[in-house]
DNA sequence: CGGACAAGCTGA
DNA sequence: CAGCTTGTCCGG
């Protein structure tokens, strides 16, 4: 197969120069990988001599291929070309690369991912052209064997000390931490230069990474693949979150990344998070706070169970416990994972649903029209059936409940979600939003979820572990119970094992009831998903065992 | 990917 | 059968 030569990519090294008699006369001839979508496969091209000795694997080269131009990887150094191809020389030497490790686990992870390995060795590439790295070794290290180094999961309360955890789990050698954000990997650079270590920001300082200069590495996802010739331990910094898997094919995720290239390297892996991933506590060793320590790095939780609100108002987002917040002092952050005025509405007159009337969907209100999220159809707010212009809001958004908050406090009332990026701090006491508004805020005294409902109902089998993840960026937000900070969670399901986890600040008890339910339906970690689509789809799924 | 080349189609 | 389109193959 074409597509097996590029995704196993081979790294060969020359051997040492053994005095010059050989290496003389023999042309090194290396393998590259072409940087074109859709090549899949790899060439073989003499070294020209003015080049010497400094190509390596993973250095970016320019090569003439069928008449053009293009970009390409060196993935094998000093290999033996097929017979009877004539080699051409390389055309340039572009930039170090990658070194041989990281170019073996881009192979491992566009097997894993079912990508090509080209995505990865753009991710795991200088941003800017870094001359060759001194003191390079020419032969690939040796690869570590024994006894596989111990993979930590270590669970800390939201408001725990993460950056006293992640300092503390540097041991010397070169380090390596993964963050879900670049904001949160720079404020562990700056907790990590505070403790007297030296740090290279990845991806803009690359070079200082790749020479080994630096004592810890520290990026967002994309350092999962930096360069580290001194490698001893790896640290993913909230393993849960989402944020650490690529949204683009090949779908990778640091978390695993991580973890395989620490195991391939023999260096030790740790793995932080508030509520760890079922993913992570099935190859990790967890650890915990005590029940103490832990209950104090969550806020405060009340639970407002919406079965016993007063029927009158019971239709409201806002609940009596949420308006007597409201009439407070306090900073109050109000999430809802709902865009727009509304997403269901129906009519007032003769309570018909809403729907599009090309295609029948069921369409939302933004501003003041209707909009088929299908279609894309737009028509002005009249019902269809009866021609009536009033709606009730079944399934209100933040832009409903941003009115609706202004009513009840007398006062502006922001609104953040992830379209409207903040470009300073809102200044508002009030703020409503999506998820996105856990990321803008700084601080808060109060985060309401106003309908949790639906986080735990949703039809996406982590929907669970993800309410979970939210419930515990709010806490951080917040702080611990000391600091006095609440979170309201609004529900008609108080008894839901997400809920009391967070009520009694113990995220361990999800992990129980989940994994069997994951073993249970056959889902991750169990077993791996992928989406077959496509015009071939069913008959490619014909040729798959049961 | 994009160039080369072969096979297939069209119209005079 | 020239002149064109469409499809398949392949690159070192």
């Amino acid at each position: 197969m074409v597509g097996r030569a590029a995704r196993r990519v081979d790294v060969v090294t020359t051997p040492e120069a053994d005095g010059g008699a050989r290496g003389q006369s023999a042309r090194v001839i290396v393998r590259v990988l072409p940087d074109v979508r859709s090549i899949d496969k790899t060439f073989d091209y003499l070294v020209p001599d003015r080049l010497g000795d400094q190509v390596r694997v993973g250095d970016l080269v320019r090569i003439d291929l069928h008449g053009r131009r293009v970009g390409a990887w060196i993935v094998g150094v000093g290999v033996n070309p097929p017979a009877g191809v004539a080699l051409k020389a390389l055309a340039k030497w572009s930039s170090s690369g990658p070194p041989a490790d990281v170019v073996d686990l881009t192979g491992w992870a566009a097997w894993r991912w079912a990508g090509t390995a080209q995505h990865l060795l753009a991710t795991a590439s200088p941003p800017a052209v870094v001359p060759p790295i001194a003191g390079r070794p020419t032969v690939r290290p040796a690869v570590v064997s024994g006894a596989a180094a111990p993979l930590d999961v270590r669970r800390i309360a939201p408001a725990g000390d993460l950056e006293a955890v992640v300092v503390a789990a540097h041991t010397g050698g070169q380090t390596l931490v993964v963050a879900p954000s670049i904001a949160l990997a720079r404020v562990l650079a700056v907790a990590f230069e505070r403790a007297g270590r030296s740090v290279a920001r990845y991806p803009r300082q690359w070079a200082i990474a790749a020479g080994g200069r630096s004592d810890v590495v520290v990026g967002a996802r994309t350092a999962a693949w930096a360069p580290a010739p001194r490698l001893e331990t790896v640290i993913v910094v909230d393993e849960h979150d989402e944020a650490l898997k690529e949204e683009r094919t090949p779908a990778w995720h640091a978390r695993d990344v991580a973890i395989e290239r620490a195991r391939r390297a023999g260096a030790r892996c740790v793995l932080t998070s508030p509520c760890p991933s079922l993913e992570a506590l099935e190859v990790g060793e967890l650890t915990f706070p005590t029940r103490d320590a832990e209950r104090a790095g969550w806020p405060l939780v009340d639970v407002v169970d919406r079965g016993d609100e007063d029927p009158r108002t019971r239709r409201s987002l806002v609940s009596e416990r949420l308006s007597r917040l409201l009439r407070s002092d306090r900073r109050i952050v109000c999430v809802l994972n709902t865009k727009g005025v509304a997403r269901l509405l129906s009519c007032v007159a003769c309570r018909s649903i809403a729907r599009c009337e090309r295609c029948d969907a069921a369409v939302a209100q933004h501003d003041g029209h209707l909009v088929c999220a299908r279609c894309g159809e737009v028509r002005p707010v009249v019902c269809a059936a009866c021609g009536a212009s009033r709606m009730k809001a079944l399934r209100p958004g933040v832009s409903r409940l941003r009115s609706e908050l202004e009513a009840a406090t007398g006062e502006p009332v922001v609104e953040l979600t992830a379209a409207t990026a903040a470009r300073s701090a809102p200044a508002a006491r009030v703020i409503v939003g999506t998820e996105a508004a856990l990321h803008q805020v700084r601080e808060a005294d109060v985060v309401v979820f106003l309908d949790i409902d639906a986080e735990l109902l949703a039809p996406r089998y982590r929907a669970d572990e993800q309410a979970m993840g939210l419930l515990a960026r709010a806490a951080r937000l917040l702080g611990g119970r000391a600091g006095g900070g609440r979170l309201l969670i609004q529900t008609s399901l108080p008894d839901h094992p997400v809920v009391q986890a967070a009520l009694l600040a113990d995220p361990g008890r999800l992990v129980v009831d989940e994994q069997a339910r994951r073993r249970l339906l056959g889902f991750p970690p169990t077993r791996a998903l992928a989406a077959v689509s496509g015009a071939g789809a069913d008959a490619f799924l014909a040729t798959l065992p049961p």
